[in-house]
DNA sequence: TGGCATAAAGTTACCGTTAACGCAACGATC
DNA sequence: GATCGTTGCGTTAACGGTAACTTTATGCCA
């Protein structure tokens, strides 16, 4: 009943063509009883797939997409899996793929400019039905061969800028601006920012520029910048809020690039003794599932990475289906807690 | 200077024949210079090289899988890919893959035993080198379909049982019983399970089923277990807490499935006025980034998913160049941290 | 009963690449 | 200078499907 399990040089993998012989007809019926069933008799279809479900068939794809037009492949190109940061945009993009048969290829840029077209090119070499990328600023020569490859193209996370065709995501510098303002309406003036900007994070670059902008716009001093190249964990926050505050006392509030980062900050405060949110505030980006649960709660931007994964899809079946280009605007929300709730405390969140 | 990138029916995509053309050679020449380098003259390499970059050649790995002898495509198939539960795993097994030229093909089957067929059965499809799988305990068809594959199988986190063919992970049953065994020593008698509990997720069982063994063996009554089948949010570990603690105020330990479950049961406890760790101890697994910040911090278990991640990528590799199966065992660490704490608090980490 | 539409299966020709083989030109060897 | 191994390239035949035809069987109606 069971195939032959055997090590070693083994087995050869069932074709259409073993199939074909041991019902006894020929390669192409077997075929059509997979992709268009009612044009093979009942009872022979019946007994077709009987020999496949024995011989444990897998259908090749390499051939079946050499040989028919449309792939199912969804090439997704992240620049990190680390802290979840793009982990559920992964997830719901990929559920939401299913629906349609589209099967998801992922390559992890870890936000390296080489490895972005490494393994641009290595995806667009499985001739993929479309691609979905973070981010919409890219290498040159990634650009031209994403519009060489005439397939949809689905800039995620971020807009603005040269859209290659189609994009869902949101405006980063407004959501610097938007932690600008929160804190200046909290009554805070001596304004930082800590965490990881890496060269090829545009979208911590423009969330930064925002927060600098409102700043200067409010007639505020500079904000003080204190930042690194490398990682992002807790542990970094709070060196760098650490040191910070030992160059720069004055610092009343501190904007951090990530959760996880700020989740260090305000262990860096706990230990200075620097009361949160009266002395000094923190507000972050991301809404890590536990900023609500450290103490005080964190005051984060929440991007809504599910949706994102939702209309990503969307648009990536919409472009298959030769609806034009465009660009959805994803909605984020400021989430205010206790880090920087200076005046009467909202209700816990 | 740029290909034609206009919309629509456009530009048909370059192949080897183009190339060939172009240049005034055969098609197997400008395959050579691609796989062969060497055996074509450097002058006319360099002139198929220029070629290429000028059409923005990528090569066809539909036609060189279906013709060549080894595929470079690496299954991946995890159970969730929420609260990067698997994504540091999946991060540095594809970092390390990539330096053999190997890439990931990543399904999530969410917990979903009917998925995982679909998934495994689309990811054999492409032919790929090798399939890389969360847990060693799978429905009947779809260990058939793995073994009758003939590619190397590694089973990934879990280990223990019926293993396919290689498993790197460690055994979810004694971590059970090593946060059983530290509640005990720390003082505390009264033990409850809490958390979500898929039907699906064979791992979480044996972690309980590891816990209730220890506890019975130094004979503290039963665990009680208040578990949910969905989510793993600390909405939910707040409100199982709080369910918990009214029906059995006698709990003096909660073991959580997870340390983001954990998150909101301190929340609980904090506002039910109970005190951690003196007069309830919380336990949890996954060293969750955040489990260090909150406050008391959170004891845990910390599974190392890089280096499984790294492993599996060795396993993989050594299964293609014939190494016979074997199983790694990885160790996992308890990282004692205030929340479990009773005696003199341990140098704060 | 002949003619014709239709259903069900078979034939054939690719898809783009790689592998095995063939063959000419060339330098080295005795 | 005939023999031989190399080097460098071209020819041809797969790989496992799919799509477009072609063929054969079947039913229906005039």
């Amino acid at each position: 009943m069971t195939a032959d399990l055997s090590e070693g040089a083994g087995r050869t993998v069932p074709t259409l063509a073993s199939i074909a012989e041991r019902v006894g007809v020929s390669v192409n019926t077997v075929s059509r009883a997979l992709r268009a069933p009612n044009t093979v008799r009942v009872e022979l279809r019946r007994r077709i797939n009987a020999a496949m479900e024995e011989l444990n068939y897998v259908p090749n794809r390499l051939a079946g997409g050499l040989s028919g037009t449309r792939s199912d492949i969804v090439g997704v190109v992240v620049t990190s899996l680390y802290y979840s940061e793009f982990a559920n945009i992964i997830d719901s993009l990929q559920l939401a793929l299913l629906e349609h048969d589209l099967q998801v290829m992922l390559a992890n840029t870890r936000y390296n400019a080489d490895q972005e077209l490494r393994l641009v090119r290595s995806i667009l070499s499985w001739r993929p039905a479309a691609v979905a990328i973070i981010g919409v600023d890219h290498p040159p020569k990634v650009v031209e061969l994403l519009k060489a490859a005439g397939i949809p193209i689905v800039e995620m996370w971020d807009t603005g800028g040269d859209v290659i065709d189609t994009a869902v995501g949101f405006d980063h510098a407004s959501v610097g601006a938007a932690q600008a303002n929160h804190l200046i309406a909290q009554g805070y003036r001596r304004l930082a920012f800590v965490g990881s900007v890496r060269e090829n994070d545009k979208r911590a670059q423009k969330r930064l520029s925002g927060l600098e902008a409102a700043a200067t716009k409010a007639s505020l001093p500079d904000v003080v910048k204190h930042t690194a190249q490398q990682g992002g964990n807790p542990e970094l926050g709070e060196r760098l809020a650490t040191e910070l505050l030992q160059s720069h006392p004055e610092i009343d509030a501190i904007a951090c690039n990530s959760d996880v980062v700020a989740f260090g900050v305000l262990r860096a405060l706990r230990k200075l003794g620097r009361r949160v949110p009266e002395d000094i505030g923190v507000i972050a980006f991301g809404d890590n599932e536990a900023a609500s649960c450290v103490s005080p709660s964190l005051t984060t931007v929440r991007p809504d990475r599910e949706r994102i994964g939702r209309l990503t899809a969307e648009a990536i079946v919409s472009r298959i289906n030769d609806v034009t280009p465009y660009t959805t605007l994803v909605e984020w929300g400021l989430i205010v807690r206790e880090s920087t709730s200076r005046m009467p405390p909202p209700s816990p969140s």
